[in-house]
RNA sequence: GGAUGGAUUCCCGAGUGGCCAAAGGGGACAGACUGUAAAUCUGCUGCAAAUUGCUUCGGUGGUUCGAAUCCACCUCCAUCCA
């Protein structure tokens, strides 16, 4: 199977400017392909994921990746799809972004011996002229045709600053600076950045007269037309230290039904056979099928030993066995022991399992807190410091939220 | 620059002097049912030393016994005119 079928079988592919010639380059392992990543965030997350997937997928068929940072166009945010204007980011905050971003992506793409390339455009932005770029590159668009493009109509109803309208063509400059730099000639991305390009394929025709490519990455939506990877918390992120493994494992392991094999197929390097074997699979049986998925992907992004951990502490909490060792521990001190004991809202807002104490009231009051599962029914219960030594207590809120909560070791 | 309309809790959106911590819906959270899924039903949704107190309706000041609500100024957004 040649790695085209498998991304079209994988059902990655949405949009592409070129099927034969794009078939033709990345099969042969003739393209240079460039995705590009704002740097919003110091961490990258779930969203992002899917592209260091097909990235690496191309680069084992012996493509050249170029892992773009935005930390120029970072400057300007994106306007496609979104509703409302991004707010700035200084240049500190962007830098500081690019260099976590890097570290991240150096788990998964191989950068070694020029296999593939990191580059930020703010190394070609953020010098330019205005006059001369408006006549370089500016001449180029039409002004008419990007006010047709969708992403933009939708702004217009609801105001778009001169300076988002100007994202399309910095990144249609980037492909430009790219291709005759790198002789980059592909760009993927997310659905929602084919407009932005096409405009980059156009400039390169334009201005140089050859031929790029573009090809899009059908955007992750779960079955109710939601991007996947969001939480009420914000993002799944990749760092372990603002999403830990465990939380990730479990985001996965709770996918509906509907999404566990489409997810699989998108994300996992699992081969499709065994994808296709699970998809005959019904009921409870797919809870095998998510339990596969969040491990898979648990090991792709914190490594096989986290991956075990993960899974081990979640059979422990929800199968019953298994070791609790690795659970997310609360350490409490001294300090948390007013009147020698610490009441059990105290335990839930120090745990981070409810936010105020009028919360871990309401949950208490709704029969939705236990310790080590035995319901606690009484606001007033209160706990020694003793009771947490050793293996600690076992705090769980509602369903699936657990924390395991000791004293904390002095010295 | 001018005219008009607007800003309410996580989101949408009612409220136009006391009965307002603020209707209704969505979401989230908890319970029941389950398979750590979905659907459904119920509860709940500002904070706290909790039958009470405190902070909140874009910002700042003012009127009033009392302001989300009235007045002044300011900020931001939308639409139309230049």
């Amino acid at each position: 199977m040649t790695i085209f079928d498998e991304l079209k079988a994988r059902g990655l592919l949405a949009q592409l400017t070129d099927e034969e010639e794009i078939k033709e380059l990345i099969n042969n392992g003739k393209a240079t392909f460039y995705i590009g990543f704002d740097p919003t965030a110091d961490s990258l997350h779930v969203g992002h994921f899917m592209a260091l997937c097909l990235m690496k997928r191309l680069q084992m068929a012996g493509n050249k990746p170029i892992a773009l940072i935005g930390g120029g166009t970072g400057m300007i945010g994106d306007p496609s799809g979104r509703s409302d204007m991004r707010t700035m980011m200084t240049k500190e905050t962007i830098a500081h972004n690019c260099d976590c971003f890097k570290k991240q992506m150096s788990r998964f793409i191989d950068f070694s011996e020029g296999k593939a390339l990191m580059v930020n455009n703010a190394d070609w932005l953020l010098d330019l002229n205005y006059i001369e770029f408006l006549r370089e590159v500016g001449a180029h668009f039409s002004v008419n045709r990007m006010l047709s493009a969708e992403c933009y109509k939708q702004r217009m109803e609801k105001g778009l600053s001169f300076l988002e309208f100007n994202y399309m063509i910095m990144q249609s400059y980037d492909f430009l600076c790219l291709y005759e730099r790198y002789g980059c000639n592909m760009q993927f991305g997310g659905d929602d950045q084919w407009s932005n390009m096409l405009g980059g394929t156009e400039l390169i025709r334009r201005k140089l007269g050859k031929d790029a490519y573009a090809m899009t990455i059908t955007l992750l939506l779960n079955s109710e037309g939601k991007k996947m990877g969001k939480t009420q918390k914000g993002a799944v992120w990749l760092d372990p230290a603002k999403t830990s493994p465990y939380e990730f494992y479990q985001y996965w392991r709770n996918v509906s039904d509907a999404d566990v094999l489409k997810c699989l197929r998108m994300l996992t390097f699992l081969p499709l056979e065994q994808i296709d074997e699970m998809d005959a699979w019904e009921g409870s049986q797919l809870n095998k099928a998510k339990e596969i998925l969040a491990f898979e992907l648990t090991q792709l992004v914190h490594g096989e030993e986290e991956a075990a951990k993960a899974q081990e502490s979640a059979r422990a909490l929800f199968a019953g066995g298994g070791s609790t060792a690795d659970m997310p521990v609360t350490e409490l001190t001294e300090e948390d022991f007013r009147d020698g004991t610490i009441d059990i809202l105290a335990v839930l807002v120090r745990s981070g399992l409810n936010a105020s104490r009028s919360e871990a009231r309401r949950a208490v009051e709704q029969g939705g807190v236990s310790v080590n599962e035995e319901k606690v029914t009484d606001i007033k219960t209160a706990y020694a410091p003793e009771q947490f030594e050793g293996e600690g207590l076992l705090v769980r809120r509602g369903k699936k939220n657990y924390k395991k909560v000791v004293m904390k070791n002095n010295g």
